[in-house]
DNA sequence: CGACATTCGATTGTCGACAAAATTTTTGTC
DNA sequence: GACAAAAATTTTGTCGACAATCGAATGTCG
């Protein structure tokens, strides 16, 4: 049942504000002026306001009340945290699919996955990280839960401002294509331990990179 | 760091509203009217507006742009998926303590479960659901991964509307608590299998109990 | 010179009113 | 009497203004 229903100031607004986050625009650790972004975009303060509030429910803005809403920031400690959270909650998914997968749903990754080969090859980032979305939001659907799926999108729209950092790296594309395929082959095989290996080799790799680019750009002290 | 700022309107609002859902004078699927709640609780429409925007947040309401904010209501599905997370997380959690608690840290789980105990013979429901949380908010503790934590407890105050359900049948007291101590046993053992094995028997009960419990009640059709 | 109280500017919190939708009621037609 | 279109009502979305509060700068005293 999607809401088809034009969407409200508010929301353009947070999404535009989410967009000028991920992009860096706004650094993390920022307050968010409701004046100036009512300025900036030509409205009130009413709807700057709600839009923080969708902000702070996708966890990408924390609010001080009485003193300000600001730009999530995370302490090496949280990093780790959001990380490791995010991986148990992939293994629980990925362990429903290989229980529970059919084989037109395990082909839907499957194309997914050649699709993220090719515009590996074209270095296109953002389709790449399009498609890597797309992948992930299978998956879930196909473990079926849709609470965790949600928790999920959550957490990968909190990860979403250090996501460029992970690609910096001139290889790490390459890399990164064959870490899910090889997660995609354990699945077809119905290797769910060998998928779960191949996961958390992608995780510990993905962490080790993320906490030296966060530790220099100076992520806030542990 | 906690923030001991005095709560604004807004928030005394939410936790006013929120508590009268967990009583039910709020029905699942019932909206919410900022103008009647304005004049209910004698204020502008304002901090009602901000007020649903928490309670959006804390996943006990949902907005429909436009056309109002209502009372969740889970479907048998929505319900079951709700449950399952929330098991998943607990099974996290668990296996981390089983690995890393300290003695101390097991004490003080023991202590709550000694409390449940003296708690339940009273037939003291409050003090025992109190007890409860107290006892997840420090397993999650000891755990040690805060994303994780503040999920779970998301989860946890979206059942809330619905645990006076579990509770009612008169034995489900003891029972509770014989579960909660086998489950602790096998910590305590450092016993990990058993620890899951328990915590996965408890669950099932719940489960069919809650179902059995929502279909009387006829919550929204799966 | 430093710690503490005070004042002042800036910013969030709340209000009442208007505009834009959505819902309900009424009206008109078959 | 039932259905469709239109009017009226209700309700959400947005606005601009005022009040309460916070943080920084300033001033005072030891």
């Amino acid at each position: 049942m999607l809401d088809i229903t034009r969407s409200t100031l508010a929301q353009q607004i947070a999404r535009s504000i989410a967009e000028a986050i991920v992009h860096g625009q706004l650094q993390p650790g920022e307050r968010l002026n409701e004046i100036e972004l009512g300025h900036r975009f030509g409205t009130s303060r009413a709807p700057i306001r709600e839009a923080t509030y969708i902000l702070e429910r996708e966890g990408v803005v924390v609010r001080h009340p009485r003193r300000g809403v600001f730009v999530r920031d995370y302490t090496i400690k949280e990093l780790k945290d959001l990380y490791d959270a995010t991986y148990r909650l992939e293994e629980l998914a990925l362990t429903r699919v290989a229980a529970e997968a059919t084989d037109p749903q395990l082909g839907r990754l499957h194309a997914i996955a050649d699709q993220m080969g090719h515009a590996a090859k074209k270095r296109d980032i953002p389709t790449y990280i399009g498609l890597v979305e797309a992948m992930f939001q299978e998956v879930f659907r196909i473990a079926g839960n849709e609470v965790l799926q949600d928790f999920y999108a959550q957490m990968r729209s909190r990860l979403k401002p250090f996501r460029f950092m992970s690609l910096s790296h001139p290889d790490s594309l390459s890399h990164s294509v064959a870490e899910y395929q090889a997660i995609l082959a354990a699945l077809e095989a119905r290797d769910l331990p060998g998928a779960l290996a191949e996961l958390r080799r992608k995780e510990t790799r993905a962490v080790t990179h993320l906490l030296e680019a966060a530790r220099e750009r100076g992520a806030s002290a542990a």
